[in-house]
DNA sequence: AAAATACTCAACCGCGACACG
DNA sequence: CCGTGTCGCGGTTGAGTATTT
């Protein structure tokens, strides 16, 4: 049986974009606004399928693209989002403004893969592929994992409630076999019960990004508060989340739907 | 200069998730 | 609950371009 296809294949353009068709996404989307792939092309006269409009308008027309070569701190950002998210290129993207989900993942497999490997780098698990240097790497590892376990433990105060958090700095190669499981739990329904020592939360509501429990972030609608959070729940990724220097990364891209 | 090879990246394809009737 | 339609994502392809032989 099967679907039936997302649009009629015959008479629709493939290929490469011709410059009036671009004309005629761009000018329709200005004034119509993004949405309803599905009957956008015969709206504004063009012979592709919703999907194709739809690709064309996110990786190449859309104008808040940056464009360009990537800097060297996009660079690291995606290597590290990465060893975080694997292949998530969308949820990679959101951390990049200005580049598309596309745009990485070929900038990773063209680029940054190669760079890794030749480091002796495995891309894939951000592991050190020379068995040799495992040893040494777990020397170090265990090191990191006392540091975390008994040093550089700091407190704050937050709103009237004393957080304890960890600090750990990620050094790139030296820790690959780091766990660095991501959590995205369901809508956090019992705060009080999750020790703040033990992980670093950070939670939506309404699209904001909140990083206490006790603040209630500032919203119009507050007849419709909804959370979800994001469970960085080993131990060992705190404050510097990732060694992401003082960027606290921005989960509003990571909202679960 | 021409052919072969490597590289890049826009575009396509298939699938899963979700919404809706 | 089920079937269908739509959207978005990740993997893959292949045309165009650059580099090497």
């Amino acid at each position: 049986m099967g679907r039936s296809p997302c649009c009629e294949k015959e008479h629709m353009n493939k290929g490469a974009w011709t410059k009036e068709e671009d004309e005629r996404l761009v000018s329709y989307i200005k004034s119509h606004g993004e949405g309803c792939w599905r009957s956008l092309p015969r709206a504004a006269g063009l012979l592709r399928c919703g999907k194709s409009c739809r690709l064309r308008w996110i990786n190449y027309l859309r104008p808040d693209l940056k464009r360009g070569n990537f800097t060297h701190d996009e660079d690291e950002l995606i290597v590290k989002l990465h060893s975080l998210l694997g292949n998530k290129w969308s949820l990679i993207a959101a951390r990049l403004p200005g580049r598309t989900d596309n745009e990485i993942k070929n900038y990773w497999n063209t680029h940054i893969k190669r760079k890794l490997l030749s480091k002796g780098i495995d891309p894939a698990t951000h592991r050190a592929i020379n068995e040799a240097k495992v040893s040494d790497l777990k020397k170090k590892e265990d090191q990191i994992v006392k540091d975390v376990s008994f040093g550089s433990k700091f407190e704050h105060i937050r709103n009237g409630l004393v957080c304890k958090e960890e600090r750990v700095v990620v050094e790139e190669n030296i820790c690959p076999d780091l766990n660095l499981e991501l959590r995205i739990s369901p809508p956090w329904q019992n705060q009080r019960e999750i020790s703040p020592c033990t992980a670093s939360r950070f939670y939506m509501e309404n699209g904001m990004e909140c990083s206490s429990e006790s603040v209630k972030c500032q919203t119009e609608d507050s007849s419709s508060i909804s959370y979800s959070s994001i469970d960085i729940s080993s131990s060992n990724v705190g404050y510097d989340f990732l060694g992401l220097k003082t960027r606290i990364l921005d989960f509003r891209s990571l909202e679960m739907k």
